[in-house]
DNA sequence: ATTTTTGTTGATTGACGAGTCAATAAAAAA
DNA sequence: TTTTTTATTGACTCGTCAATCAACAAAAAT
């Protein structure tokens, strides 16, 4: 009994079920017929609409990013200055939902299909230039000449101390994570030359 | 023909033939067969003298472990003050042989297998008390009751700009890695507060 | 009304891979 | 010298899984 318009229905839940079973997993060692199991449909139909099972992924590749992304602007939009755009741009990066099974486990096998996989990889660089944009166009506000610098530094400690909670065996708290990387901001902006 | 005393040179090769294979690979889609072919045995042999292939990547996550510590502790042997040591640290962690395809492509994928296996978690919190208390020792004696906060914030930006230079597109300069994060902690210290 | 497009799956193929086992051989111990 | 221990592998089992295909059904277009 098909109903029309399909497409996108099945491709999101397929997404969906994706993003979950990788954290199940904790790997990309999951099936395709596992997924579309969970999506609610049969593996031929998961194939017949992404022709395999790494298209499967960066589709939720992708949507990790995306969702990622709008926290970020949403998170921009509700501060006035350079500086508090700055931390909104830490805390978003540690927020309650970047911390939950899935999306660690998302972003730890990106990582490492970053290396093989020329599509994930691409993904990966739009990520890191995006973060970095939005430092840099901030921090040149404050200072100018030492914002490349600063911008480096911090995009370095998001993810070094988002790689190290994530991993850590107590539950993470967003909160220190941010106040630790808006602490060394601090100490850079302080500096006088 | 067997020759006696064998168990350690095969254990070693496979270690190795892992390592190997693992960087080629990318990930830890790798076989058995594969590892044995390359350390020149019979699968077999392989899974006679380590029982399976979880344990196989275990013994070559401790040993990338075990071949970085004597990097660190070489570099430490040779500083002679507390900022030195500091420093040396932080060069071991950005040293030419740490972005070795392999060894890139370990610790990604120690990263992933940390999340479900309690003994790759194990070694992974080993690491990094190892790194929080080489580096706390040494700040101790610059800025006693900073030394906790600094630490930590060196720690993450070794993992975060590693993880960053390790995924880049152009060849990774260790150098400016290094700079950059010596820079940061240059700053904490010279804060007077 | 019939043809085309869209949705859907069960069944199948073809390949691969982890782990086991029986068998073989040489060294060492008894 | 017989037995045990250590080294070693080819062959096999059992399972899994990605991808394909034929076939069926309903809506839309002609």
């Amino acid at each position: 009994m098909p109903k029309l318009g399909m497409e996108p229905i099945r491709r999101a839940a397929l997404v969906e079920a994706t993003i979950h079973e990788i954290g199940a997993a904790g790997s990309l060692d999951v099936t395709v017929s596992q997924i579309a199991k969970r999506a609610g449909m049969s593996s031929a139909l998961a194939h017949h609409y992404f022709g395999g099972k790494e298209q499967i992924f960066l589709a939720a590749m992708r949507h990790t990013l995306t969702v990622y992304a709008a926290e970020v602007r949403g998170a921009l939009a509700m501060a006035e200055t350079p500086f508090e755009r700055t931390e909104a741009i830490i805390r978003a990066g540690f927020s309650q939902s970047n911390f939950r099974r899935e999306v660690i486990a998302a972003w730890l096998n990106f990582y490492v299909l970053a290396q093989t996989s020329s599509e994930a990889r691409r993904l990966l660089t739009i990520y890191q230039r995006r973060l970095n944009a939005n430092l840099l166009f901030n921090l040149r506000q404050i200072a100018p000449d030492r914002a490349p610098k600063i911008a480096e530094i911090v995009a370095g400690l998001i993810d070094g101390i988002y790689l190290r909670e994530a991993l850590a065996n107590h539950d993470s708290d967003g909160n220190s994570a941010s106040q630790l990387v808006i602490h060394a901001l601090q100490r850079e902006l302080d500096a006088t030359e």
